[in-house]
RNA sequence: GCGCCAAUAGCUCAGCUGGAUAGAGCAACUGCCUUCUAAGCAGUAGGCCAGGGGUUCGAGUCCCUUUUGGCGCGCCA
């Protein structure tokens, strides 16, 4: 919460705890402790500004009427020097709070003060938190579900970040494991074909079906020929992957940077089976008594830990499981000191979340430590049908696909507008739409006005300064007062964002910031009018662009000062008037 | 068959650890530019919160159940 905020609701508990002792020692109250009350914003603004709950939840205690509780607290409030101006005894026994003036001029002069900062807090102490997301496979390229788990991986840890978390972002590549031996397998059909013809070379039934696997072959045979035709098969695919792996990730990382998107590292399968890590995990859970051998496979005793099912860690033919280098990788995340690790995977994966965290557990570590995000599917929409395809390629839609149609401001804003956990639409019309439909753009005018604003008034000399409490009073009306309260339930907003790992809970904060700023520009005139109140106005305007830009930029959206060239204004409002004519003409 | 997630306005979604008369946006209709950007604002209309039980001062929210969708249940990842 904003520092302010927090003193201001502190300073409440405090009030009523004091008037309720009051009440105690007078008599009015039996001597009974008091239960843990809440202190909440009303659903409607009638209501006051907070309310507390104190009287209904210790009715029972008490044995009084919640609203003789709450008249005899209310009896013993003194909220002299205060950031209250009065309370009210409603419904069935709710105290209802008013803040006074105070608290609105301390925000804004919260908000000036911290700057960009404001809207950070330190309640995650500096605490390591790994976020690990997008994890694509890298034997293709990404698809929206990557997309969809790229703008909410970034954007959750951002959120951390301004939480106070010391926050790492993580790809983790699998590199290793049956899905290369498919990539080697379907690469090598590709290239034999080039040169043997398609009916001669059977492609695997399980193999990758996709163009790019085709693409890679042939680049692969413009530089090498056919000199792996006759080749040992074995070097002949690892020749293949060795030159088509790399540049499968360095497209994605191409693609991810253009998605603003950069990690910390890149962490490769491979190597926890090269340095022996998987291995030595295996062998940790074996030595724990935690595996048994069946069928020539050595498995997991996951039932101990909460799993339906056991699990093989050594496949028949010796190789290790996924779930095995799973296991070493997510022991390594720990072992580097992480307080935390967050893990955003698609539904999909949902099964293997409880024998992740169970696996933990088992190797001795603490399994509530690995919190995994699930993220539903996201369906691409355009012209209100579902796109499964690619128009061009005829493939499934890509990361790549998408940000040729849409902005990566769009695409960002529209990723994080819902919760994770709801399979959502993504609407390509919408998203490419530049105007007020498109949620972006709605808060990017926002923010261009204020600095219009800002720029007219400079115009004529007037700086944006820093106003006393007598000025700021005048900042009365309820556009103002409903704004600056939204605007001082930013840091609140953030740590909630960050405890329940939502970071879309953001989105729709800044869009009903940028609405409450419209509503303030079209009721309350900065230019124009008399000097105090012009000035108060400024510093509402410079508190809302300052949220505007601390969010934008958190999310790695554009701040756009102007939402258009010059003329495009004109062209907009002669388009309109010719309108209104018409249907003038139309009437009469 | 078992499990996970969901179901709220015509559409897309909010609804914070249970709180007061369930909210936005889009679509529809009506208004508002001679004054800081109309990519904006104001207003109207739109609801058995999937159905049924329960828990309590109080349920869209918690528990049980039914229905309907999505996804899992490999020596795939």
């Amino acid at each position: 919460m904003s520092k302010i905020v927090q003193q201001a609701t502190d300073q409440l508990r405090t009030l009523i705890l004091e008037a309720a002792g009051r009440a105690i020692a007078a008599g009015t109250l039996p001597t009974e402790p008091i239960p843990d009350f809440t202190i909440e914003v009303p659903a409607d603004r009638a209501h006051g500004d907070w309310a507390a709950n104190i009287a209904m939840v210790s009715a029972r205690a008490f044995h009084m009427a919640p609203r003789k509780i709450a008249e005899a607290i209310g009896e013993n409030l003194l909220l002299d020097g205060s950031y209250y101006e009065k309370f009210e005894i409603a419904g069935p026994g709710f105290l209802n709070f008013f803040l006074n003036q105070k608290f609105y001029s301390d925000v804004l002069r919260d908000v000036r003060r911290m700057g960009d900062n404001y809207g950070r807090s330190n309640v995650g102490g500096g605490k390591k938190v790994m976020v690990e997301f997008v994890s694509a496979n890298p034997t293709g390229p990404m698809h929206m579900g990557n997309a969809r788990g790229g703008a909410l991986g970034d954007c959750l840890a951002a959120v951390l970040d301004a939480a106070g978390y010391d926050v790492w972002r993580e790809f983790y590549v699998n590199d290793a494991g049956n899905q290369i031996e498919k990539f080697a397998h379907s690469l090598e059909a590709r290239y034999l074909q080039i040169y043997k013809g398609e009916e001669a070379v059977p492609f695997p039934e399980d193999g990758y079906q996709g163009e790019d696997i085709t693409e890679r072959a042939k680049e692969f045979a413009a530089e090498n020929g056919d000199r792996y035709v006759d080749a040992d098969p074995e070097q002949r695919r690892s020749a293949l992957v060795d030159y088509a792996l790399p540049r499968n990730i360095a497209r994605m990382k191409a693609d991810l940077a253009k998605y603003r998107i950069e990690y910390d590292r890149w962490f490769f399968e491979s190597d926890l089976h090269k340095d022996g890590e998987v291995r030595d995990v295996i062998n940790l859970l074996r030595d724990k008594g935690m595996t048994y051998e069946k069928d020539g496979a050595l498995w997991y005793r996951a039932t101990q830990f909460g799993a339906k099912k056991d699990e093989v860690l050594i496949r028949q033919n010796g190789n290790p499981t996924y779930f095995a280098a799973d296991i070493a990788y997510h022991r390594n995340k720990f072992s580097r000191g992480f307080d935390r690790c967050i893990d955003v995977w698609g539904a999909d994966h949902h099964g293997h979340v409880a024998r992740m965290k169970g696996a933990m557990d088992a190797i001795g570590l603490d399994g509530n430590k690995l919190d995994v995000v699930l993220m539903q599917l996201v369906k691409l929409i355009q012209n209100g049908v579902e796109v499964r395809m690619s128009k061009r390629t005829g493939k499934a839609i890509q990361l790549a696909d998408l940000l040729e149609e849409v902005s990566v401001d769009a695409a960002r804003f529209q990723f994080n507008l819902f919760e994770s956990n709801s399979k959502m639409d993504f609407d390509l019309d919408l998203a490419v739409k530049q105007d007020s439909q498109n949620p972006v753009y709605y808060v990017q005018y926002a923010y261009a006005r204020i600095c219009n604003i800002i720029k007219a008034l400079a115009a004529e000399g007037i700086q944006p300064r820093e106003c006393s409490d007598e000025e700021l009073a005048l900042l009365t009306a309820p556009e103002e007062i409903d704004l600056i309260r939204h605007i001082s339930a930013y840091t609140g907003e953030i740590v909630m964002a960050a405890k329940s790992y939502d970071p879309a809970r953001i989105t729709r904060y800044v869009i009903t910031l940028a609405n409450l700023f419209h509503r303030f520009y079209n009721a309350c005139h900065v230019k124009g009018v008399e000097e105090p109140l012009s000035a108060a106005r400024l510093e509402v305007c410079s508190a809302a662009a300052t949220v505007i830009r601390n969010i934008l930029t958190m999310f790695k959206i554009t701040v756009p000062e102007s939402m258009w060239s010059d003329g495009h204004r004109f062209e907009d409002r002669f388009k309109y008037r010719r309108k209104s004519q018409e249907e003038e003409q139309a009437d009469s």
